[in-house]
DNA sequence: CCTATATTTCGTCATATGGCGAACTCGCGA
DNA sequence: TCGCGAGTTCGCCATATGACGAAATATAGG
């Protein structure tokens, strides 16, 4: 039950939804997040420490940056197949196509230069 | 997104969750489920609300009890997806168990006799 | 109709949650 | 080694949530 608690509640939330989805084209690091969301860098962290905890991302540090992705070897536990249900459950949505359509752009934007516009944001 | 949010959030909840694994034996009294739960029957019946207007759960009334169900006929939607993996997350759980074998003993009383007794409780 | 009673609704309270900015941590580069 | 900067942690605030009891609603039975 602890689990199962961690997790639904983790996935119970529109920004932690929308991140799981936007990590299924691939790794991101938090500045891109941060870009997609619009939400404050310590509010983001935060939501990827949840998902963290409840097994529904993993992470890796490279340098300066923090990259999140979803689980390597998806498992057979709660996490991985209640998250199949919420990507099934989400794919149509409105704001994740948008989400999908900004990723693009994102994610070619330089990592550098992207960290800059966000400082100069708040 | 939203009905998304809607069952996930009704999901994320112990009480909620051991209410919609109990209704896997058929459908249950409201007093039944206040009994099995103890909780207030305010509490409760909220509960069931919140589970109904996430299409989680369905509502039969006769005469002075209302009886609240899993949905007839288990569509393809969100609900139907989240709670079958729900109850397969749960279904091991100590909690839940424990739920089912009180379960056997709660619908063997007399529904009268069961309201009574809440009735002297509070 | 009037009463008893199963359930719901409403108001209230304590706690949980999501948001932010400030301060801290840690790695890179000057 | 010093500072810069990405990310996290902490403290705070506003709102959401879950709990209860009291009052309202609805229905069976006298």
């Amino acid at each position: 039950m602890k689990d199962y608690l961690a997790v639904t509640k983790a996935l119970s939330d529109a920004s932690r939804a929308r991140m799981l989805c936007a990590l299924r084209v691939g790794e991101l690091c938090v500045c891109q997040l941060i870009e997609l969301l619009g939400l404050a860098p310590s509010t983001v962290s935060k939501h990827l420490s949840i998902l963290n905890q409840a097994d529904l991302v993993e992470s890796r540090k490279n340098g300066r940056w923090v990259y999140y992705r979803l689980p390597d070897k998806p498992g057979s536990g709660v996490a991985t197949r209640m998250a199949k249900e919420a990507f099934r459950a989400l794919t149509d949505s409105d704001l994740i196509l948008e989400d999908e359509r900004r990723l693009k752009i994102i994610r070619k934007a330089d990592l550098e230069k992207l960290c800059r516009r966000i400082l100069c944001k708040s």
